[in-house]
DNA sequence: GGCGCCCGTCTTGTCGACAACGAATATACA
DNA sequence: TGTATATTCGTTGTCGACAAGACGGGCGCC
């Protein structure tokens, strides 16, 4: 992180021009959706100055991407701060992400030309070996890609950018409310991908629409789940 | 979002602070949309400094929010340019924008609050009203409005987002094509207009569904009229 | 003792300037 | 004359600095 205090040598590690917003804007990403930063905490734009060793105008720019993307809000005059995650916005969530699950999946059924079924063929291996290992850090994020892949398999842009990020907001939410798998879940998972990547080869969209829809309730089910899982420990203490 | 119409008398003298990036956003978005600024146009900054009276750097964070937008892409070290219209994309336009259509009447029928109907018919009269005096650009702008409505009583703030951003995409794309109206068609929207204002009042999501669904063909194919309009003049040119 | 105002400080929005990078042009060479 | 290279120019990405608001503390007033 903190490697730089002298840079008298012309060294090869210099950012080149060009890529401090990305480098600031692909960095704070993660960290948000990684939760690094805790949702709703303020972020301050000279402490970004220190960590990244540079000026605030790239950073500047960086945080108007990120409040594009809805991962930041800006408040004028008052800072910007990490999006919070607000339960009440979970129903109109979960109807997009079905939704967008069935229509990317049904378009990659349709369009998808056959380089495409090795790349997303490639996560689902990632996924498995997530799911061996027990990474569920991985599997979040693997299963994220793997999705990510048929949308861009689909063809259609709007959609695309959509779905991703609804599964980076998705990300966000597994990790907020995460608290262990159960083991037979990831499995079914994989199942399930297994099934979707059998419709999109087979070019049969009604089947891919049943499969995309029944992964979507399952994901939805157990992120409801983690949501509204009882954690009261003084229900049943005696007063 | 926020409407803080002190108008646009020329007379604006005194920018505050924090209204710079706002008003290039809204202004270049504008203007894009309204194509007076044409697609594929290279957009000078230092231009705009001397146009806007600011400093280069409220007009960078601007062009960063409509690159976010989809509305301008930006060249790495080579500057940006007004998003051009490919043709290639309007089938997947076509498809998000029919569904968006659809999710979007549907919940508005589902979750709709009593007080939005005065909002969307206040829509529906000002179109009416364009209508009637033929003014082609205050029609088009003000069905954008219209579903921009709809869509916010939804209260789906993915949609509404994707939709309203679709619905901008094809304001440009009306009047990149468009030529003439043919007299029926608004006469058309207008009767769609008060059914779709039915469905919703009635709360018949099925019904919102069927008529949002009708409206968006009629739509699409003037579209695709207006794109594969034969402007041949030379077709029967004896040589 | 509580409440509101004034002031200092911190942060943000904006500015002008500089340097790197690309494009266009001029130049040298085959 | 055509091609490859060096140079100039314009533009973009970044920087440090300045000033307008917002927040917090101290003070006076009721």
């Amino acid at each position: 992180m903190n490697d730089q205090t002298s840079d008298a040598a012309p060294d090869a590690s210099r950012p080149k021009r060009g890529s401090g917003v990305s480098t600031v804007h692909a960095t704070l990403k993660r960290e948000i959706l990684e939760l690094t930063i805790a949702p709703g905490s303020a972020i301050d734009e000279v402490a970004l100055t220190e960590r990244f060793g540079m000026s605030r105008t790239p950073i500047r720019e960086a945080l108007v991407k990120l409040a594009g993307e809805g991962l930041v809000v800006t408040l004028p005059n008052r800072g910007t701060v990490v999006a919070p995650i607000d339960v009440l916005d979970l129903p109109q969530f979960f109807d997009a992400l079905t939704l967008m699950y069935r229509v990317t999946t049904r378009l990659a059924a349709a369009h998808r030309r056959d380089g495409e079924l090795a790349g997303i063929r490639a996560h689902q291996a990632a996924y498995a070996d997530a799911v061996s290992k027990r990474d569920v850090a991985a599997m979040i994020e693997v299963n994220r890609d793997f999705h990510a892949a048929i949308a861009r398999a689909g063809r259609n842009g709007y959609y695309a950018e959509l779905f991703e990020r609804l599964l980076d907001e998705g990300r966000r939410l597994l990790r907020y409310y995460y608290s262990s798998f159960d083991d037979d879940l990831p499995l079914a998972f994989l199942d399930e991908h297994e099934e979707m990547i059998a419709a999109i080869e087979a070019r049969d969209v009604a089947r891919a629409d049943r499969v995309a829809k029944a992964h979507a309730d399952q994901i939805v089910r157990q992120i409801q789940a983690y949501v509204s899982r009882d954690t009261r420990i003084n229900a049943d203490l005696p007063l």
